[in-house]
RNA sequence: CGGGGCGUGGCGCAGCCUGGCAGCGCGUCUGGUUUGGGACCAGAAAGUCGGAGGUUCAAAUCCUCUCGCCCCGACCA
């Protein structure tokens, strides 16, 4: 391709509103242009290195042995309706009425494909025999984002790879299962990204049901907890905190004091109030377990976690009580329950750390008042002590003695066992060898295709611009011309680009009538991992001019038989990503 | 949905407080000189100052409303 040819807008300053670098350099590489928040068009440059992530999920899958279709955008609103999701997805379904003659047909626009690929398997398979079986599309998916953010990294129309294994018996399920996560390893480690895979919120058949596959970057949204010692990694919904021992700083123990707190009720102005840190508080949660009022105690400073108060419950469904519920059971207004002299006697459930808390701050169940000097075990007692608030940096492995360390990333996939939550609301059930009537048994996994190039620009990228990973980048080569216009360089740069495309190589011959330094800068800037200078210094000698993106120094390889030693590189390069790999240990 | 910020030629910004000819840099176009890391000189085109209403002799500037974008938070199978 000649660079005169295609399109790339490339920019010198950085565009008002883009602050992460992933989104500032697929702004400036000319990658996307942006349409309105939480949309983009693809670039011819964009749309390329698009393409080949796509290609390679593609080829995994397959090799995997899913089978690929493709499943419309629109589906009719009655088959969210009987899976519940259209109230759990909430505002995020994009929905719209269709007018036909005198009826609106309501339909959705597809976030995800459950009730859709459900539906065709509830007609269609109706047997053991014709299990187990794995189904992918790569398709648009929609999901208004209330906030969307950071670029591309959250939009609200995206490129997702989904699929769905329909399978008659767990075991089966266990196995389509570790074949898409064997999948996904080998896509991540081909796209050039140092993933994590780490456990994620499981659904209803427990265990390590559910993964999400993580990139550590300080911009990303969400939050993971890692051991390095054994390797252990979850989420911050999911991680779970190793148990330790809880000694009481030796202090006095202090006598309760009511003090007034007027207009006081959030856990900050009361510590600033009583000048005591807010690890010194404990908050105390109303919750409805289901659809019964409950206490949680946690330390000020902590983050109660909901997965984990349902675990301890035994509860299907917690949610935070409205506030006539915390005014009947705390007989204050909200802010200042407490867990001393409750109006109703309802369950108590303390977080661990509670335990190591002496002389604490609480709310005193009236208004404008806290109690100091409270103490667990004299002053109140809790029905259930247990782990029940997120991880955090610096918390205890469950799974060994090490330490955790928190780290933000962006998740580019998930995998998920559903079990029978679908085809058991959708009717899909099948005849067993048994001769019995069974619904189907399903997994679900994603990848947000659009994420693997956020995700790669994010994390790979230096002062100059973005550094691609072969396998990724829109153009493995970048032959820059020097001398413009100079019909013998350019009957040269013409021969070379020929023969390296035939080579198999996507080239891209920057002929623009500009200066070097211009050229220079844009190769750097849009990524290309190859790049090859062809000027008449070198032409003279024989000699090409060649320098890897993330090299210092340039070397000069012969002409004569430039052409295989470039594709030799380039397709050995494409396949491992070794040199890409390989520089980040030299650094 | 709460809090904050920003909308001025294609891009990045100044001007606004204290109302008085709409500016700068980059880019674009023309001519010339240059030519290996974002060249230089001369000239040119291009802006309903996000939109609506109001105050005023006069509004980019002050007031009211509104739309959009960005950031933080809430939300997110």
């Amino acid at each position: 391709m000649l660079w005169s040819k295609t399109f790339i807008p490339t920019m010198k300053e950085t565009p008002e509103g883009a602050e992460i670098p992933s989104h500032v350099l697929m702004l400036r590489a000319g990658l996307v242009n942006q349409v309105m928040a939480g949309a983009y068009t693809y670039l011819p440059l964009g749309l390329k290195a698009l393409k080949k992530a796509e290609r390679i999920v593609r080829e995994e899958m397959d090799a995997a042995g899913a089978v690929e279709l493709a499943m419309p955008s629109m589906s009719p609103q009655n088959l969210w309706e009987q899976t519940g999701r259209i109230q759990a997805f909430g505002n995020v379904l994009v929905q719209t009425n269709l007018p036909r003659g005198g009826r609106k047909v309501p339909v959705v626009f597809g976030p995800t494909h459950e009730e859709i690929i459900t539906d065709l398997a509830a007609r269609q398979i109706s047997s053991y025999r014709q299990m187990p079986i794995t189904f992918y599309q790569i398709t648009t998916k929609f999901r208004n984002e209330e906030r969307p953010r950071f670029g591309v990294l959250r939009t609200s129309e995206f490129l997702m790879k989904d699929a769905y294994s329909f399978d008659a018996t767990v075991e089966s399920l266990n196995e389509s299962y570790d074949k898409m996560y064997a999948a996904y390893c080998r896509i991540f480690t081909r796209c050039g990204l140092e993933y994590l895979p780490v456990e994620a919120e499981s659904g209803p058949i427990g265990g390590s049901a559910s993964h999400e596959f993580m990139i550590p970057t300080e911009n990303g949204e969400d939050s993971i907890l890692h051991c390095k010692a054994c390797g252990y990694a979850a989420n911050q919904e999911k991680a779970e905190i190793g148990a330790r021992d809880f000694t009481k700083p030796d202090f006095p123990i202090a006598e309760m004091q009511k003090v007034d707190t007027p207009n006081v009720s959030t856990i900050e102005h009361v510590s600033k109030m009583l000048k005591c840190r807010p690890s010194r508080l404990i908050k105390t949660l109303i919750y409805m377990a289901n659809g019964v009022p409950i206490a949680v105690l946690v330390r000020g400073d902590h983050d109660a976690n909901e997965g984990k108060i349902r675990r301890a419950t035994g509860a299907t469904k917690i949610e935070l009580a409205p506030p006539e519920v915390i005014e009947k059971v705390t007989g204050a207004p909200v802010g200042f329950a407490g867990p001393v002299g409750l109006k109703e006697q309802i369950p108590i459930y303390a977080d661990r750390e509670i335990q190591g808390m002496l002389n604490s701050v609480v709310g005193a169940n009236s208004a404008d008042a806290h109690l100091t000097g409270v103490n667990m075990g004299r002053d109140f007692t809790p029905d259930k002590i247990d782990d029940l608030r997120n991880a955090l940096d610096g918390d205890a492995c469950p799974r060994c003695s090490g330490v955790m360390a928190m780290r933000h990333s962006v998740e580019i996939g998930h995998v998920f066992k559903l079990g029978t939550k679908y085809s058991q609301s959708l009717n899909a059930r099948f005849l067993d060898s048994d001769e019995q009537l069974k619904p189907i048994i399903m997994g679900c996994y994603g990848i947000g295709v659009n994420r693997i190039l956020a995700a790669l620009v994010e994390t790979n990228n230096d002062a100059n611009g973005i550094v691609w990973p072969t396998a990724i980048a829109p153009y493995d080569v970048v032959l820059t011309l020097v001398k413009v216009p100079d019909e013998p360089s350019l009957a040269a740069a013409m021969k070379l680009h020929d023969e390296l495309t035939a080579a198999g190589l996507d080239v891209l011959l920057d002929d623009r009538d500009c200066r070097a330094g211009v050229k220079f800068k844009d190769a750097d800037l849009i990524g290309i991992p190859l790049r090859v200078v062809i000027g008449d210094r070198g032409l003279k000698e024989g000699k090409l001019e060649v320098k890897w993106r993330w090299e210092k120094d340039a070397s000069m390889i012969d002409l004569d038989g430039a052409v295989k030693t470039l594709a030799d590189w380039v397709l050995e390069e494409r396949k491992t990503n070794a040199r890409f790999l390989a520089r980040k240990n030299g650094e």
